[in-house]
DNA sequence: AGACTTTTTGCAAACGTTTGCAATGAATTT
DNA sequence: AAATTCATTGCAAACGTTTGCAAAAAGTCT
């Protein structure tokens, strides 16, 4: 008896040598028949396909990506500080999350969510360079521009959400921060209050724009800037909540609140409300990013809103211009405020929620510029 | 002359056998010695490593997977409903997300995230025919139990976050849904309530279970479970809302409410306050998640907790244990009650929150249980 | 000093694709 | 009918690692 050997080896998985074996045909051949090449006959690549697809056959991804020497991955990259282990808390990072998944997909490319410690952030060069990612994505500039610049100046590929700084030598994406602290702060003025609160953390750079938007408006209606009027609350809400409770005990004396997140602007309502005082007609408050939530909530929340969708391709356009090599482009969108119950005017009789301003705007390169697009 | 090739091509990135020529040894060895392999003299180990590091040098990913055969990473989908194609809308999924890529990096694993429409949810099956991933965990088992007990069947190593379904084939974490719908119910007529309404779409496992723990509750307790005290609120925001006032519209005859997410409980409860009805005096309300913004928003709100970061470790390793080709098994959670402000008891004086009751098993496999570790 | 171990290294063959080039055969032209 | 095109296919060499095996170097024992 001829020895036999076994047709089926324990071979785990279905490769192209095996459709090929079964229509009869080479790898090269499957190989361009998958790839919907016309050097292959259409009858044949039919063929091929339907195999194909009946066998649930799907080209090994790794193989593929080392033979073209790129991969179509980009990474997105959460920093989390050290300090707060934190996940991420902020509902408006996470929506933002949720947009990149779907901008990317819809372009063929996959995502590789990374949670990197804040003081390893430069690691994520490791992404690119291993080929992992052809390009990385940052959620939240925080206080790494450095870090950033440096990646950046080493030639990885990335785009930060943030606040667009002047120098930047890497691309960013993000509202305009001063504008939406004016509207914010020039819609609490005309709701008649004098003593504004700002409520943000200004080491932050969009924090630290909000608040100049604050300050000129300030400024503009002739009022003066009270330096007892700003408290650095931090984004993470237990923080945010311990801090606003101090800040509550020690000072009464405003009338309303700019809080540079919906979290913080929904915690301090109610904090105020469980210390008696009624929004908005003892306080009005105004949040930032508008969240879904906030007009949920009640009072429903006025906030500043950033689009995120448009910011999710934003990015995508800009690491991918990135890594072309193209200069960075600093990209600014529409940026508006959607005025809610929480800073109804105490006279008026029943504002509509309404867009107040706008505005879109791309700095140095309107290349990847999506932001009017809406 | 002789030809003199350039010495350095316009080969892009750097790989082992550059740092093997810079080393005076073969590729062989510094493969070996950036593994840590201990066939690989100390001293020559260590000059490899240094020097890898300083260039910043990493291996190519692609190469290292096809030759092993296997990738590093795990596929986490978020299936959208093409209802609505709003992005991921519950919070409470979100930290999920966030404690999967927090206990996936801790183990080594890269986090593919990847948004799937509903009805292709079948697509993922080439994430991992493709090498892509080694296995898959889905976020939410929504109306797809037959999909996903498919994938299973097809031997694709999945695990879901979801209702313990009891005939499953496929690894499923979870809370206790029954015990949760039990405890708030329970908690509700404690409060002296009797016309607990439920809020939530039964067709979803998950909240069937709970439904079934309120209907339990209520019996136990002596009272009739009122069908028109049944609400299939969805879960997205919008849609939760515009089912809320319709409902409100219709109906007003209950004391309290058991809302199968905090969203939807904290939505009733703005929409409760817009009709005058105060709560937890006019009416108690209980959520679900425990999301961190329970603990903040006026009045803070009851809810049942589930454990995330557990969730998270026992959802990677029902995916390794999934690809390794053991029997499925189902994780049952920690879930217990955590009391606030919305359902305060009228008379007492200043109930401080607490934890009610706790429950942690394990059902068919002990194995992946973590349920109990904290 | 020779015959052993033991440690340390390098060679070369995979891993599963893609793609330049050459080969085949059919269709067209002369 | 030979010569020329053209459409379709296959061969074989990459892509950048890992790893079994054998070779070389360095100790250890008689």
């Amino acid at each position: 008896m001829a020895v036999m050997r076994s047709e089926k080896k324990p071979n785990t998985r279905m490769q192209m040598i095996d459709i090929a074996r079964m229509a009869g045909v080479s790898v090269s051949t499957v190989s361009r028949a998958l790839a919907g090449s016309d050097l292959v006959n259409d009858a044949t690549r039919k063929k091929i396909v339907d195999l194909a697809k009946s066998l649930r056959f799907s080209a090994n991804v790794g193989a593929q990506n080392l033979r073209r020497g790129q991969s179509q991955t980009i990474a997105v990259v959460l920093p989390k500080s050290n300090a707060d282990q934190q996940p991420v808390s902020d509902p408006f990072f996470i929506s933002l999350l949720g947009e990149l998944a779907d901008a990317l997909t819809s372009r063929g490319y996959d995502m590789l969510l990374t949670r990197v410690n804040e003081d390893h952030i430069d690691d994520v060069e490791g992404l690119v360079v291993s080929g992992r990612a052809l390009g990385i994505v940052v959620i939240g500039q925080w206080l790494h521009h450095y870090v950033l610049t440096g990646l950046a100046a080493r030639g990885v590929p990335i785009a930060v959400w943030g606040a667009t700084l002047p120098g930047s030598n890497y691309f960013t994406v993000g509202g305009d921060n001063r504008l939406g602290g004016k509207l914010a702060t020039e819609h609490l003025i005309a709701c008649g209050r004098r003593r504004i609160m700002f409520l943000g953390d200004t080491r932050l750079p969009e924090v630290a724009l909000r608040f100049e938007g604050y300050r000129d408006a300030l400024i503009e209606a002739g009022y003066l800037v009270n330096p007892g009027l700003t408290a650095a609350v931090p984004f993470e809400g237990k923080a945010a909540r311990r801090s606003l409770e101090d800040l509550f005990d020690h000072t009464a004396d405003f009338d309303a609140l700019f809080a540079c997140s919906d979290l913080i602007a929904m915690t301090a309502n109610g904090l105020l409300n469980a210390r008696g005082l009624r929004v908005p007609d003892d306080v009005c408050v105004v949040g930032y990013d508008d969240l879904s939530l906030a007009s949920q909530v009640h009072p429903t929340l006025t906030s500043v809103r950033q689009p995120l969708a448009a910011a999710a391709q934003a990015l995508v356009d800009a690491v991918l211009a990135a890594r072309e090599g193209k200069a960075p482009a600093l990209v600014v969108l529409e940026t508006t405020l959607i005025q809610r119950e929480s800073s109804q005017l105490a006279a008026g009789g029943g504002i509509k929620p309404k867009v107040t301003a706008k505005s879109a705007r791309s700095v140095k390169g309107a290349k990847g510029t999506k932001g009017a697009k809406r």
